[in-house]
DNA sequence: CAGCATTATGCAATTTGTTGCATATCAAGT
DNA sequence: ACTTGATATGCAACAAATTGCATAATGCTG
């Protein structure tokens, strides 16, 4: 049950909307959290009933209203103490290799297309963290030190992609051969 | 529904029990897929109930008996169907790295505790994952070619984890600075 | 021989996540 | 005017995973 925990650290940072989570989910954190909207809003409206967070509606102009969450007590609480207790290691279910792995019941091509695919992905998301790194360079001293944990959640995806396209490479060249 | 497909994997490369498939969850296969012997034994009856598997029950000496699970033609069918269809994206759900996105909330000590954790176990699935892709190395020829695929998706793990250990050794440095 | 780890299997309750559907506002293009 | 796409939210049915419990044989260690 950790998207719980995942959303107090999003709010511990800034208020945001259910929308704004999902799009943070979607963009730059999509290296170390995906959810869809609806498990967003589902989650949203049990931790309200948990009164871990709070929210006011918010008129736009231009745009539909938005509610927007901000941590309570209770909330900033249970993320510290989340904080605090040792984790268990991740899961992981990586389809791909089940599928390489059986590749023998596919033709090439097919295997080609699913890894130029995977590849193309990875570049892309390589592309958005190096571009958030940049920012992050160019920024004050005091920011940098502010922003210093969160630059090094940064840093694994930026390692993580860049391993995703030396493999994906090696696979590729592999498959042409 | 893709602990099927990488037990239908598993399996056209050798009958295996329950037992067995969590054991190869757990260690070689441990880079791309993991499930609890619950899950599997679960999906394993469903899997029979659907006629994509058939089983035998077999005595063992000193172990207690186990059922050793086939495929059927329609499992191959299944399977192969299953590798020609394109996947979406896998999703990406990371505790460590929102604990550490919200590490200002620990303790320094805490965070390099988990981290170190963390740096052992990476180092230890490196290890493995080596020891087995020396033992690819001395195969023949044939068993090269014939094994050249999840081969490849030991090159996954090796790479990854490898990526794991230098972002770890990233947060290390930090962390004692 | 008592206690513990390993092998081997499974059920039931609960929590999580997915899929499909539904609604509504506003901007921009055709 | 009409459609498409982005913003913004949600429900309901179903599938999948986790947690807790339970059983049973054997091997090993003290």
């Amino acid at each position: 049950m950790s998207l719980k925990h995942a959303i107090l650290t999003l709010l511990e940072t800034e208020e945001s909307s259910g929308y704004d989570l999902l799009k943070q989910f979607q963009s730059r954190l999509g290296y170390f959290w995906n959810a869809s909207h609806q498990q967003i809003y589902a989650q949203l409206k049990s931790m309200h009933s948990e009164q871990l967070i709070d929210f006011h509606v918010e008129a736009q102009a231009n745009k539909p209203d938005k509610k927007v969450y901000t941590l309570t007590q209770a909330g900033r609480d249970a993320l510290s103490e989340w904080v605090q207790q040792p984790l268990k290691l991740g899961k992981v279910n990586d389809a791909l290799l089940v599928k390489l792995y059986a590749g023998h019941l596919a033709d090439k091509d097919q295997l080609l297309e699913e890894m130029t695919n995977y590849r193309d992905n990875h570049q892309r998301m390589l592309n958005t963290f190096l571009a958030i790194e940049e920012e992050y360079k160019n920024s004050s001293a005091k920011e940098k030190k502010n922003l210093a944990l969160p630059y090094l959640t940064l840093r694994r995806g930026i390692i993580g992609e860049q391993a995703c396209l030396d493999w994906a490479d090696e696979v590729i060249d592999f498959l042409h051969s």
